[in-house]
DNA sequence: CGGCAAATTGACAGCGCTGTCACACCAAGG
DNA sequence: CCTTGGTGTGACAGCGCTGTCAATTTGCCG
């Protein structure tokens, strides 16, 4: 038979209550009875229950992961992260993929709730950007932590600043001489695709530089949406064609290098691409892809602890800024 | 307050005990009772409480899946197949990332049930070829499906038939005329490396051509690892290169063209390159990749199917061969 | 229609833990 | 000396469900 708290207070010489307090990190227990518990704990290896504890207190000791995301590098950075947190606090994960087009979307979500209990979700893009969502979060009172493009008052989490991210970008291609740039626009649901193309045309506006709109073109960050979207942008008439691109996505951006070759055209030599997120797909094609890296890992992390804190009751929280940084490789180049 | 199973049963008129018979699936109750207690769960929106069944019962109504792979898409992949089936029987999933050759590798997997307590085990490669493991798991009594490159008597699980797919995709290079065909081995802690190398030797013996020890690489799965591996290949003096390198996987096949670029070879005009797995970066580089596809996400349902119908104490169950598929892309060709 | 086995249903205890509250103890203050 | 109030500990009930086993009903037979 396992181990019981029961058979840790006996073999300890206390109550079960104050096992279990000592085993919730709880105050007023007095440090010599909290030694004696812990030693006997140890010594007879004892594992909680986590079916009875939550039955008892009305916590699961789980935090749900919310995904609707292409990208399985990203996700599996993300997923490392919350599990490290997750390891500290003695928590378990569970991962959900879904879809935020999806008519029931909000509906599911529900679903999960009332069925998993967990403590508290960490939401990834873009269903951070799900106002629907949110809301009927706040109406159940079920905390969350976001992993963000952009800061959210109010809300917990990690983000980075993309808008700078977007800015560093733009001025190390202007700086390079290039003055007919393009960009590849990302998937209409993700907020962040919006905020890459703000700065893309803020940047441009800056430069006093015109916005050309055949030089902006749709995509939904899947590498064939980068490939077709390349495919219009070098079929211009010469002249009118960019001289760097600057796709929202790393998969997108190796689409317009795959898009280059068929066009005959040499990147960096005759095109400047780059991209954002820097996948392992960056390193892997070639000319190696000039990104934008964001510590994906570390902001699972931190979502995640941020949360778990939250849960312990320590103060309100607030979303942390996380560091990216400007890749520079070989698929950029001065301008031609 | 939330409705308990007492709720629904004070409203269908019966003992709290019939509707969790209705709840479990049970056997030996009456047609018309279990659609009153049915209604009434519907009509109340009943949730179970999933810990305090747990509790009772001693299930946890939970799946692990363990993984420890470098491919992230691979692991999206069987993970959606594991999630389609635990939604069927209304499991949970959790999935924990290990490594096969950490010193305490079979403890971390110890302490692991020991905690969560899942029903059941999901194993991928390459923890499914870790003897020590699955010794450990049997005499624990842990029910587990394993997802495997080969046929294992006496678990469930599902896999694919790799030395018919390695023999495939060798019959093929061999009847595009090559003859010099190098082989990049991939990481030793897998068995598929085994099988894939082993295959590979074996239609070379078939077709009566001698096995050449400097055509075969060691490589470890990563991309970088098809770098280093195709910089020796190309380096052989003229005449003892191979026309032709299968990698063992796509990573790696994606690695050698890229040195490939490097050495200024063209391919396949020079050099054929093809890979196994079919991940998306084979189609994300130019040329598109020549490789085995194997049904992950189908993969993954079955296990976790094979894996329920056990635990519900359906028959013994087995492993069920998934079919592959070799995808003749344009990274191969007719020898020079 | 009685009698028996099988099918169906219910009473009750208890899974392993924690919330609540009562109690014991101690130091400080009057 | 007795309060007072804070701190540390324990008794006890109960979280929501299921296992066990007994009670009841049903179906079927002669």
């Amino acid at each position: 038979m396992r181990v019981r708290l029961e058979d840790v207070a006996r073999a300890a010489g206390v109550s079960p209550k104050t096992v279990s307090r000592v085993l919730n990190d709880e105050a007023n227990v007095r440090a010599p009875t909290r030694e004696k518990v812990l030693a006997a704990m140890a010594a007879m290896d004892y594992r909680p229950h986590q079916s009875a504890r939550s039955l008892a207190s009305n916590r699961s000791f789980l935090i749900a992961a919310l995904y609707d995301n292409p990208s399985s590098n990203y996700l599996t950075e993300i997923q490392a992260g919350v599990l490290e947190a997750c390891d500290l606090y003695h928590y378990s994960m569970m991962l959900r993929p879904l879809h935020v087009s999806a008519e029931d979307f909000v509906e599911r979500v529900d679903r999960l709730i009332s069925h998993h209990r967990p403590d508290g979700l960490v939401l990834t893009p873009p269903i951070t950007d799900h106002p629907g969502l949110l809301q009927r979060l706040r109406e159940r009172r079920v905390l969350y932590a976001s992993i963000s493009p952009i800061e959210h008052k109010g809300t917990i989490g990690a983000f980075i600043d993309e808008p700078e991210a977007v800015r560093r970008m733009m001025a190390t291609l202007l700086s390079l001489g290039h003055r007919r740039i393009a960009h590849v626009i990302g998937h209409p649901d993700h907020g962040a695709s919006q905020w890459r193309l703000a700065g893309y045309r803020q940047a441009l506006a800056e430069a006093g530089l015109q916005c050309d709109p055949a030089l902006e073109v749709a995509g939904d960050f899947s590498f064939g949406s980068g490939v077709a979207a390349a495919r219009r942008l070098f079929s211009l008439p010469r002249g009118r064609g960019p001289t760097a691109v600057f796709a929202a996505n790393d998969d997108m951006a190796a689409g317009v290098i795959w898009a280059a070759g068929e066009h005959g055209l040499s990147v960096p030599a005759d095109v400047s691409v780059c991209g954002f997120d820097d996948t392992p797909i960056a390193r892997q094609i070639w000319p190696a892809l000039t990104t934008i890296h964001q510590p994906s890992r570390e902001m699972g992390r931190i979502a995640a602890l941020q949360l778990m804190e939250s849960l312990r009751g320590r103060g309100p929280g607030a979303m942390v800024r996380a560091p990216f940084s400007l890749e520079l490789r070989e698929s950029t180049a001065r301008a031609a």
